[in-house]
DNA sequence: TAACATTACTACAACGTTTTCGTGTTGATA
DNA sequence: TATCAACACGAAAACGTTGTAGTAATGTTA
């Protein structure tokens, strides 16, 4: 195995020692120009770069930040990703990313493998798994060893550290009243069973809109997907058929909010199977703007999450708590940051 | 900043060795049972792990691969990241990810950052300017420092190193035959500028199944979109534009291959503006299986590109060479695995 | 009882850095 | 000419591990 170019061989060969190498490449005023010079020159020639490891070693630190997602085959987290990339990259960090694979397991593995000094700190998202169980001792432990953590998204009160969320009630509702004011009178929802926390949310914002414009909730126009393995292969058969019978059974629904955009482009599928016209007979919202609704017909009115913007700050607030712990800075008490949503309004609303 | 159990602290209220605690979490003969089983408790109460940047450093291996994509906003990317991940994390590594952004000097920087024993091997998609200039110093480099290399899917022949592409000719070619069997008698393709090579590649397939169906090419029907900012924001209104006077010159279309699903969308989308029913008017094909093509009216048929698998061979060529590299065993010939595609039917063929 | 094995440890170097604390050589000052 | 600063550099410790080589204290054999 070629060895890489080390102090030690510079200064063996400079005939100095590794303390003068060093320090001469940091042009320490210890050092005498000329010998600056001579060591500059011959660390160029010899492609000289410091050691990465070595370094994170004697700092303790690394300069990486892990990011746990359950998916990636996802575009909400992907721009979660990308965001975190670009404030991380733009301070210095690196960014490993780990999937859990909507996995309690594999989050827990994950988490471990790179806790031993890896990273100097996570950014998660919980498992679908990990919601269901509610286990948390993974990141309770993680934080009793000191590693900052920030939660997005899926979040739980529990954990006491920063956190950065969509406001999905208010956006939610803010969904829902724009149906109601676009003339839309009798509205479905298509949400995910509770223990999503992003669903119970979503489902309460539209529960509030109906009751600021007293409008009674129906309960068979609350539709609780089971979205296990939902962005996996193609099972979406069950979806589409709650869909088609909620339809069926209401016919004079006129207006449809769905949590993500998943759910929102499938009901327009089948709406236009079973003849609706939208936006005209039905007004359809979905939330999260990713690729379908730009490119579904009519493009998908949406509530945008930022997602980008969400994986910035979820970097800002945790390299801060790394300061903050590299520093011995008194810690500050952990924060909530909401990202606020807002509606693009596309074809499917008037 | 509290500072983590290591086996200095351990042997130290042991009142041993640090080489004992070290012999003994790891059952050494050397060590008498009895020390041993002293160790491990005190060890597991203190909850100590070993801390991997030591180990990297004293192994100089990092269980690291890096991988560089033009963009994670992207599902064909999103899938190899996820193939590399599953592989790389069943053999005990980490995956840390970094954007070129399609840029040129992003890639080189991320790259550098990296490069400096951060990582074992780079998992690497050219960006697009990196096509365009045609300046591929720092992969060179790269190699010279005998750091191993892997290149998927936008892969330059000039670099002397494993990699993992589609049969772009062939799974273009299979795409237009179908389209030729099922009746297809005038057929146009969406491409991209020929720097790009897919795109390249792609429509020398197409090419080559019009040559071996007798039928001559004509330049009309060829259509090569600048693809710059393509999938930033909307900037698909010159596609859009693109494949309307296509459809309005050449009214007896009723064949369209696409390189990209996107491209296949879009089509879609104008000729049923424009009044055609597809498949019956028109057929269309595109390349790559992503949410699009699934979500589409009607569904699109696609060549599948595989992502996944592509992700997993890259990671698996590249942990090979990481192998022989630590363990000096001599070099294999450099080699170029081809992922076959296959055609996914689905609506918007006969 | 001298020579030798075995057991159960410890010391130390090494991985590649940075940084503190020397230290020897100048030249200037009292 | 003794004293001292300034200059230019080197030695060594430290970060946390692992593995090799050594070393006491036993027990065994001729």
């Amino acid at each position: 195995m070629k060895k890489r170019t080390t102090l030690k061989q510079l200064a063996r060969e400079l005939d100095v020692s590794i303390s003068t190498v060093s320090k001469a490449l940091k042009n320490s005023p210890e050092i005498s120009q000329d010998t600056i010079d001579r060591v500059k020159a011959f660390a160029k020639l010899l492609n000289y770069r410091p050691n990465n490891i070595a370094l994170s070693l004697k700092n303790k630190k690394t300069k990486t930040i892990g990011i746990i997602i359950p998916d990636i085959v996802h575009h909400f987290f992907t721009k979660v990703i990308k965001g975190v990339e670009k404030y991380a990259n733009s301070n210095g960090y690196n960014v490993i990313v780990g999937l859990s694979n909507e996995s309690f397991s594999n989050e827990v593995i994950n988490m471990e493998m790179l806790a031993n000094g890896s990273i100097d700190g996570f950014i998660i998202s919980m498992s679908r798994e990990t919601m269901q169980r509610q286990d948390y001792q993974h990141y309770t432990e993680t934080l009793n060893e000191d590693i900052p953590l920030v939660m997005f998204d899926r979040v739980v009160a529990e954990i006491p550290c920063d956190k950065v969320i969509v406001d999905d009630t208010k956006g939610a509702e803010i969904a829902v009243n724009t149906l109601i004011n676009k003339g839309a009178t009798k509205i479905a929802i298509l949400t995910t069973k509770d223990y999503v926390s992003v669903g119970r949310l979503r489902t309460k914002g539209y529960l509030e809109a109906l009751k600021n414009h007293g409008i009674n909730p129906i309960r068979d126009l609350i539709i609780k997907i089971d979205d296990e393995l939902l962005y996996e292969e193609d099972h979406l058969d069950a979806l589409e058929k709650q869909v088609r019978e909620l339809l069926l059974n209401h016919t004079d629904v006129n207006g449809i909010f769905a949590v993500n955009e998943l759910y929102a482009v499938v009901a327009m599928k089948v709406a236009k199977e079973m003849g609706y016209e939208i936006p005209n007979d039905l007004q359809v919202i979905g939330f999260t703007d990713g690729m379908l609704s730009k490119h579904a017909t009519p493009k998908l009115s949406t509530i945008s999450q930022h997602g980008e913007s969400m994986g910035s700050k979820a970097a800002e607030l945790l390299i801060q708590r790394i300061d903050e712990r590299v520093n011995d800075l008194p810690k500050e008490p952990t924060k909530t940051v909401v990202i606020s949503t807002n509606l693009i309004q596309r074809g499917s609303t008037k």
